[in-house]
DNA sequence: ACACTCAAAATTGTATACAAATTCGCATAC
DNA sequence: GTATGCGAATTTGTATACAATTTTGAGTGT
């Protein structure tokens, strides 16, 4: 049991197999059994199974009966279909944080800036803190949604960006764009401050919009996606 | 065993009790337990307790650990939040829908409107038959954002729209505003028979706007209405 | 060499047994 | 009469046993 982050081994097991996936240390389309997770974490089948019904639920795996399960693979389509929500859900969210962002709230949200900054900084940085980055960037839009203040929003959104997160790192897209990212994060951030609720929405959307074209002009430059991208079934 | 829609025992339960707490046949606040609704529907805990993973999964009740579960209460806060995101998600699903839809999905879409039609005619109804209206009317929904062919976008309205239909149901609301309800319905469904996309967008918000505003106001209007909706925690 | 059959293995679906934690009530002390 | 403490009952958390179904592969017949 490597992480145990709550209390119910059902929770940890969640989140440990959320983070294997996410990351892309179980990639899509690898078939996973609960046998093999519940040796692996030792525990015992119930907790596992409860924690692939979440899984399932989020979109993370699918199964069907009696047939075990598989990490969901994505093709374009759904990759698009993502974007598209993401762009709605972290708009309005960004607008709902510049309308009620604390002074406390505007400090966090400078702090995870400065950490962006700082990893960015790093020469020669290792994967891990690629990782990091990455994780702090998609972690800042997570905070935007909970400072503003609409629960189910925030939930929904992060189920999106889990998805978001694990297309970006599976396929380690766009190192070189994380410069333009980390400009267009302190201009979503620089607008909640000032409190501008239509300028904070409409960067906030044309960041994702940026960000889904991108990751696709990125992905048809690789003549090789095919082999990550599961066909059209 | 009153339904049994799926194969396994899991979604059976869930899609039943889904239905009850929907239906407010069990109503918000209420303390259900494993144990009790294994022995309703003569099946063991393990599939109970599963459903209940996904009921909690979806909002539907709230569980704390080795408290039992309660289905969910909810309060004018998170009525006005459900509402905010549905006038987003059921816009834009509309619109895909203006664009995407085939002259067999307009004729369903037409059908489903002459049988709210048909079941507004009936003189002197039962309870019976104007769930049934209700139930037609939501479902108009989810089939537009099926036919909008965005996947993700369809099971995130789905999710809103159960709660929706959980908060009009348990109310017994707004009786009298079902022709204008039908109304928009009908002129929804000729801006997607049209084509116009933009049309049909801004219906589809209107309409979720004038819903949420009108089931707001016959909240206010009851006086006992602190007795139906809990106190914000 | 190929196809077909059948049995065994793998895997999930369901039930049940037990453990741990919380809640509730009753008895007792003051 | 009230408060406190302890134990029984309730309820979920976890583990394990068994059932049902699908897949796989070996073996045989042509």
């Amino acid at each position: 049991m490597s992480k145990e982050r709550k209390n119910t081994l059902r929770d940890s097991v969640f989140e440990s197999l959320k983070a294997l996936i996410i990351t892309g240390q179980i990639p899509p389309g690898a078939r996973v059994t609960e046998n093999d997770m519940a040796a692996r974490l030792n525990v015992s089948r119930t907790p596992v199974r409860e924690a692939f019904n979440r899984l399932e639920r989020d979109g993370l795996v699918v199964g069907r009966p009696r047939q075990g399960y598989v990490v969901t693979e994505f093709n374009l389509t759904m990759f698009r279909e993502a974007f598209d929500i993401r762009e709605m859900l972290d708009g309005r969210a960004t607008e709902l944080a510049a309308a009620n962002a604390t002074a406390a709230d505007k400090a966090r949200l400078r702090d995870m800036l400065a950490e962006c900054e700082r990893l960015a900084a790093i020469p020669d940085r290792s994967t891990r803190e690629q990782f990091e980055e990455l994780q702090v960037g998609i972690d800042l839009h997570r905070v935007i949604a909970e400072i503003g203040g609409n629960e189910m929003l925030h939930g929904m959104l992060c189920g999106i960006l889990d998805k978001c997160q694990q297309y970006v790192w599976t396929e380690l897209l766009w190192l070189d764009e994380w410069q333009l990212t980390r400009e267009e994060h302190t201009g979503i951030v620089d607008a909640i401050c000032a409190g501008d609720v239509a300028l904070a929405g409409e960067r906030a959307r044309a960041h994702v919009r940026g960000s889904r074209e991108n990751i696709l002009r990125l992905l048809q430059a690789k003549s090789d996606y095919q082999g990550f991208f599961a066909k059209a079934s």
